[in-house]
DNA sequence: GATGAATGAGCATTCATTCAT
DNA sequence: TATGAATGAATGCTCATTCAT
């Protein structure tokens, strides 16, 4: 039973790491933890997967962890990076925020799956000090939210009861796409970002969101 | 780093389950499984934070799967049973209903996050044969939600591009609550739920919903 | 190329320990550990030479260094209660004393060489928490020797540059006993222990002890 | 718990040797040798000291073994040149011969400390191929000894009760410098090879070591 | 019901060593 | 000479599970 809805090769989000055996071991693991489950993979999972000795891994990481660690650190910095370029793109108006930002955080999920889930559920699994690097960035976006929340609510843009349990309820909608989405599937991953675009500005009770 | 916020003690959502040796072993695994993970906890660490020799457990249980599979169940069933009394208590009509429907699933993660996180995170390391009275459960609420959704629709209450999509976002919002909510916290249990439930109709473009 | 010559199976210096598998464990660690060493013993080459499986240590021992830890203590104790019980026998004069002193001090290599190599080259191998209680020991046991030599040094019994490094020559002589000594050889234990006796009392300038 | 008591940088008894990174080696493990033993020092312990790659050392040595072997040869070949050296130079009684042998023996220990440890605890570790040369020299020193003492006996310049016994007591009392000598005491390192030329005159029984 | 000893498989990691560069 | 990637064997130890008591 694996916990992803089929989908095909895990994809690091990060074109810039040169290929080779240390990028292949970030690529099996990812596919590895994402589906399995970090503490259920062994080193003998993901080398056997490459055919490498177990003893070829900390030639490239010093322990298990650390693999997980630098994909953890990859998928937030990608999607800390997507979600900057996306809204600075925008008008800075708070719907047009909200909606930029649900829209990238939705496409992360649709597009890259398996970091999805692996930063989501795995997190967990690090020692303090490995997390605090993907901790600091999952707190800037966080911020970041509910900075716009709270401007659309003080504008009369939004109507929020409670901005922390509102935002929580728009970040928690798209985490669950990796587990049911699939891909191929009718609805684009386009038109899954903008569903999800416009379902945020609902939840937030955005007046100009409706016709 | 748990998975959760500070939660108190593991609770079962079975008050028919007798005290004794079985009810403890599955109380101390499931707040273990609940914050290290299925994998990650061993059957030493179960019986030695209940000061008993791992050897006890297989009076008790079959095997470690078997612990995660009665919870897992247990867990289904008490989210079932809740779902079906309030909802058959309930008005018939599609928003009535799903705001009933959402309540409900709030509650059940703000009042058991330690099941929560479990059946949610955990489904998944159970091999098919012991998932599938669970998915089964699952299937059947996920009907449920998307009947009404369907329901709504048609009569024009709801406003909806995909129900399924739609359907995952309602159901999504709820499942990270056991992550973010501190119990003790300014909203209680009951307004988090009604705020929930009020979410889940503007998700699903209500009408009424708005003033 | 062991490191003793010749000598039968490993024995221990405490007949209170029960028999048992935890018994025979400390019996073929400390066979191995006084030939090999313990830094080139495994814990396989311990099992399988009782025949077991490597995990069944660990159900007496915590670690392969407790292992070491009860071995090294276990032989000084026992060298300890030696010496305190031969020297409260013997007559209170520094020559007397001290000759009985070198006498139990050559005894306990001769007869119990595999001890006497572990506890002597081995100790080093501990971390300091586990080696402090045998370098409780030696402590003792050293303060003891260097008050004889001192007493005799005032009274004239001994000629004595030094008292450091006279107590230092006169331990040594006996140390290297299990590198050379063969069992069954013409010199009896009893009258190797008496030659080592002699030999202290010589080094100490001791001036009684010649015609 | 190093085996030394403190001592500076391990020295080699071999000032021909040329510079380089072969010598650097050979310095860097003898110290590790000396204070950790061969079996718990790894390559990577001696080329991570200098900054190399462990690869680096394949290409000045054939194996572990081998810097080892060189260690223990080397050790064993400066110690039988002093010791040949400085017999040559005394005076041929058998009094003179046994105090110096045992004042080289003991400086030795002094000044070398760390190839005194290796040589002495570690000659083990070897296979006995390897180990042969520093046998030979080892056999051939011990002979010396007995020599000595046999001809003191015979002239009535010692009082030997069994030479093998003796001789092995002598030598004993200098192997144990290492380990409780600290540099820079009060006794220098010559004083305390007096002190030990005279006790092994005094071991023998010498009749004019005495007033 | 519970224990304590044991198993056999598996774990992450380290080791000495090789080899193409 | 030295590196960096890799190997294959071995290491100490943990695991879920069994079973006689």
């Amino acid at each position: 039973m694996p916990r992803l809805a089929l989908h095909g090769k895990a994809r690091l989000p990060e074109p810039s790491l040169p290929e080779g055996t240390r990028r292949r071991i970030l690529e099996t693991a990812l596919h590895l933890f994402a589906t399995r489950g970090f503490a259920a993979t062994s080193i003998r999972d993901v080398t056997s997967a490459l055919e490498l000795q177990p003893s070829a891994v900390y030639a490239h990481f010093r322990a298990k962890e650390q693999i997980l660690a630098e994909i953890v650190h990859l998928g937030h910095a990608a999607h800390e990076a997507a979600l900057v370029e996306a809204t600075s793109r925008a008008p800075d108006d708070p719907a047009s925020q909200l909606r930029v930002l649900a829209r990238v955080h939705a496409l992360m999920h649709v597009m890259h799956p398996h970091i999805a889930v692996v930063v989501n559920e795995e997190l967990y699994s690090l020692p303090d000090d490995l997390a605090a690097p993907a901790l600091a960035i999952r707190s800037r976006m966080s911020v970041r939210l509910l900075d716009i929340l709270r401007r659309g609510a003080a504008d009369g843009t939004f109507s929020i009861a409670d901005p922390l349990a509102v935002g929580a309820a728009i970040a928690a909608t798209s985490m669950r796409i990796p587990y049911w989405y699939a891909p191929g599937s009718a609805m684009t991953p386009d038109a899954l970002a903008d569903l999800y675009g416009e379902i945020a500005l609902r939840i937030a009770g955005a007046t100009e969101a409706r016709p």
